[in-house]
DNA sequence: GGTACTTTTTACATCGTTGGAACAACGTTG
DNA sequence: CAACGTTGTTCCAACGATGTAAAAAGTACC
């Protein structure tokens, strides 16, 4: 049923090796051979065995991509992209899921041998510096921040800046108390969105408050929600909301609408990622948009680096843009 | 530095085959050379080399999932359960992402060898029957609509009855001047939502007029919008709009806002797909909940039938359970 | 102690591919 | 025409695992 390289070769009157040779292209082969091959080629429908070269060759041609859920829509679009990209390169791409608990993230990590995949991209969340496997194994990559400090290649935007970012734009249009939403000490990334809004409050001569900072477990949209309502309830409401995402920015967004306030009017809103559905909210929402197509990009010309050759130069920190998208959420409509 | 059995053989003091009888869990080893070898199995950190068990075996432990794109949040959520339905039955998901162009579609499924994966799930968006590998390749499992007539395994939610259902729910809300966006004759989705359509406003008495279905090329946010606002524009309005898919249904209900409508007052939306995000739109949108969880695991079933034995009995047509998940954009707040 | 049987281990071939060495064929050259 | 470099092809081993079959060890019984 499956045609391997020796029928091509019976058919053909040559040897393996011969057929072999005209499929990886060595040039050394007569022109009467070579037309002979090809057309047992073309007549069998010849498929090279995957696993059969790659046992040989040493390399499997995959890829492996954590994050913890495709279907929060940051993950998705990234996950996108990065296929995208490792396509170009000849990659496929595995996709493992671990809902961002530490233990599926040791797991995973643990799991992806040398020989499943010849590297791996990996999105933490939870992971602490202590769970990474000794270097060496295989090629990793860490997408996103920045949480731990380990020697591994690492591709993000700058956190702390994006966030003073979005702080200062809400500063600038005059609002005085402003909020935040998504801290969760779990997550490498919530301090580091904090320090960017501290600073942001700093620069503008406000001062800092616990009581409008509020926790968040989960980033998503019912907890935005949530969030939201407990800060309107509050003594002093605040006039400006950061949230942490866009998932939590579009949950703040339902929370503020119900109570009958407007935004911006009554509440500014801005939140991170610039997800797709962000531009289409009711209001829009002003967001940081990370370059997404940059940063997988950056991260498969590292893992791609690190693979071909380059084993031994020291871990990378890669910077990939960032900009400020001012939607109707800050500036009205 | 890899670790193989051999490796592992030497330091236990047994042959290689015995150390592979103990990885497989091989009855008859005695306690003494099971003791021996697992110790040296743990003091190596043995892990088994896919590629060369699955040369041997026959099988990769890979399934494919053709989608159009990830960061379409539909596809981002069924991914999601398709890896995570996979996983529990021991298999990676690779995912191949084809813009739902049928040229893409084709070439991927071509590439699909059985060297690389085991099977395949795929959602089709442009295929043509004629496209459709020669059966018996790999297994195929189809997922979404049966727009093509193929013997071929196939998952879904019976689409005209659900688009029958979405339209009667907005027929008895008293609306008449029922619209429909997502019309496009080079996808079968769109013509089985239509027929459900049509059957929908037959039962309900009322005529059908081409000038209240506004077609569609890529069912996406702005798409809907557009199209939201060229039927907003024309002599008679409609009262209320159905859209093919819950992003034309989102960039709907932009449209309406812009003009300074109400939904669902003015216009009443209904989706379709109860996309994670439709549940915290302004209003929320009313929509086809299909449900995913039973899809991906139905589909995963399937596959894993298809792969261990059965590869002779006739293509199955599985029929998914879908409700219909009532909101604000039809019923109000 | 020999026979028959069961349990345990091993050697070997094999999956489909490619790297390397060996070999064959060829035209040049001295 | 022998020696030689160049080109083209074949043979063999290897990648790491497992199935098969046969060898070895152990047990039971007469």
């Amino acid at each position: 049923m499956t045609v391997t390289l020796k029928d091509v070769a019976t058919l053909a009157g040559v040897s393996v090796k011969t057929v072999s040779n005209v499929v990886n292209g060595y040039a050394f082969v007569k022109p009467e051979n070579r037309r002979r091959v090809e057309e047992a080629l073309a007549a069998t429908g010849y498929r090279p065995n995957v696993g059969a070269r790659n046992l040989r060759r040493g390399r499997t041609g995959f890829l492996a991509l954590m994050v913890p859920e495709l279907s929060i829509p940051y993950f998705g679009e990234l996950a996108g992209l990065v296929i995208t990209a490792a396509q170009k390169r000849g990659w496929s791409v595995l996709i493992e899921q671990t809902q961002g608990t530490r233990s599926r993230e040791r797991e995973t990590l643990f799991s992806l041998g040398p020989h499943l995949v010849d590297g791996a991209l990996v999105h933490p969340e939870a992971l602490e510096a202590a769970d990474f496997p000794s270097p060496g194994e295989i090629p990793l990559v860490m997408l996103g921040e920045h949480a731990v400090d380990v020697p591994i290649d690492h591709v993000a935007i700058d956190n702390v800046l994006a966030a003073q970012t979005a702080v200062s734009h809400l500063a600038s249009l005059g609002r005085t108390r402003i909020a935040a939403i998504g801290r969760n000490p779990a997550r490498g990334t919530s301090s580091l969105r904090l320090a960017g809004y501290r600073e942001a409050l700093f620069l503008a001569g406000l001062s800092y408050s616990d009581a409008l900072v509020a926790p968040a477990e989960k980033w998503h949209r019912s907890v935005g929600a949530a969030a939201m309502r407990s800060l309107l309830a509050s003594d002093s409401p605040p006039d400006a909301v950061f949230c942490f995402n866009d998932l939590l920015a579009i949950g703040a967004l339902r929370a503020v609408a119900e109570l009958g306030l407007r935004v911006p009017e009554d509440v500014a809103i801005v939140g991170f990622d610039n997800n797709e559905e962000s531009a289409f909210s009711l209001p829009a929402l002003t967001t940081i948009a990370p370059d997404k197509t940059a940063l997988a990009e950056a991260a498969i010309d590292l893992v791609h680096r690190r693979i071909t050759g380059d084993k031994t130069s020291p871990a990378q920190d890669i910077q990939t843009p960032f900009a400020l998208e001012i939607r109707e959420s800050t500036k009205g409509r």
